[in-house]
DNA sequence: CAGCATCCATCATGATACTG
DNA sequence: CAGTATCATGATGGATGCTG
C-alpha cells in the first residue's frame, strides 16, 4: 500500500496548493502582522507603527492578502473619519503557536547563524584573486 | 536563567536581524529544500527533481543562502565529473519540527482557507460596475 | 485616518548559452 | 554533473500626491 513514509510525523503530499499558502501566510511581513494581531486588534496605523520598517504599499497588500486567506479580519467602523480594525480571525489564531515557536527559534538560533555567515564569508574572500 | 515563555504577549525584542533570518530560512524555495534534505542528503540535480518547478538559478541561490546561514553544508566529491552533495546541518535540523508542523499546518487548515478565498473573491466582483 | 493611483528603481525569475 | 554568466522581463518596494 504505501509509498514511503519520510517523516517523523506524517507526510501529505504537498500540492502547490500547500506551498502557495505557506507562501502567502508566511512572508516577512505577514509573519509580523500575525504576530502583533494575535496580541489584539489593531488599526492601519497602529500596525505601521508595530511593524515600523514596512511601508504602506506592501503592508496593505500583506493585509489584503491575510484578509483573503481568512487570516485576519477588517472590520470598519463607519465614524467620521473611518475606523479600520484588523483582528485575528480563529484560522489565523491556529497560526500563533507556530508563530511563536518560529520567533522563538531565531532568538535561540541566531548566534549559531551569525557565526556560520562569518565563516562563509571568510572563505569567501578568498586567494587567487 | 530562563527567559520568560516565548508568548506573543512577552514581546521579545526581536530585531530586524531576527526576521532577515526567517526571512532567509522560510522562504518559498529554502523551507521545499530543507525538508527535502531533512530526509537524506541530495545532490543538486536531484533537489531539483525533487522540487519540480523550481528553475536552477533560484535553487543554486537559495543553496547558497542556507550554506551561508549555516543550515546546509555543501559536499563536494572530487571524481570525475565532481559530485555535490547538499547536507542538512545540526543547525538545520533544529528547524525539522517546525518544518513539518508548517506542512501539516497547511494541511489542515487548506479547505477552510479555500472556502474563506471564494468568499472574499465573491464580494470582491461586485455590484455598481 | 485609511487607503488608492502613479511613477520609478530594484530585484527575482526564466531562458539560454557556456564551462570544467 | 553542477554550476556560472548574460540578457530580458515581470513582480515588488519606495516615494509622492490625492481622496472621503
Amino acid at each position: 500500500m504505501k509509498e514511503t513514509a519520510p517523516h517523523s510525523s506524517d507526510s501529505p503530499q504537498l500540492t502547490e496548493q500547500h506551498r502557495e499558502l505557506l507562501d502567502q501566510v508566511l512572508d516577512k511581513w505577514s509573519l509580523q502582522i500575525l504576530d502583533a494581531l494575535c496580541e489584539r486588534p489593531l488599526r492601519f496605523n497602529e500596525l505601521r507603527r508595530a511593524i515600523p520598517i514596512v511601508t504602506q504599499k506592501p503592508l496593505t497588500a500583506a493585509l489584503r492578502r491575510l484578509e483573503r486567506n481568512g487570516m485576519v479580519e477588517r472590520i470598519v467602523t463607519s465614524t467620521r473619519p473611518v475606523a479600520v480594525e484588523y483582528r485575528i480571525t480563529p484560522i489565523g489564531k491556529t497560526l500563533q503557536d507556530l508563530i511563536d515557536a518560529l520567533l522563538h527559534w531565531t532568538t535561540v538560533t541566531l548566534p549559531a547563524v551569525e557565526q556560520a555567515r562569518e565563516r562563509f564569508d571568510d572563505q569567501e574572500e578568498l586567494p587567487s584573486l
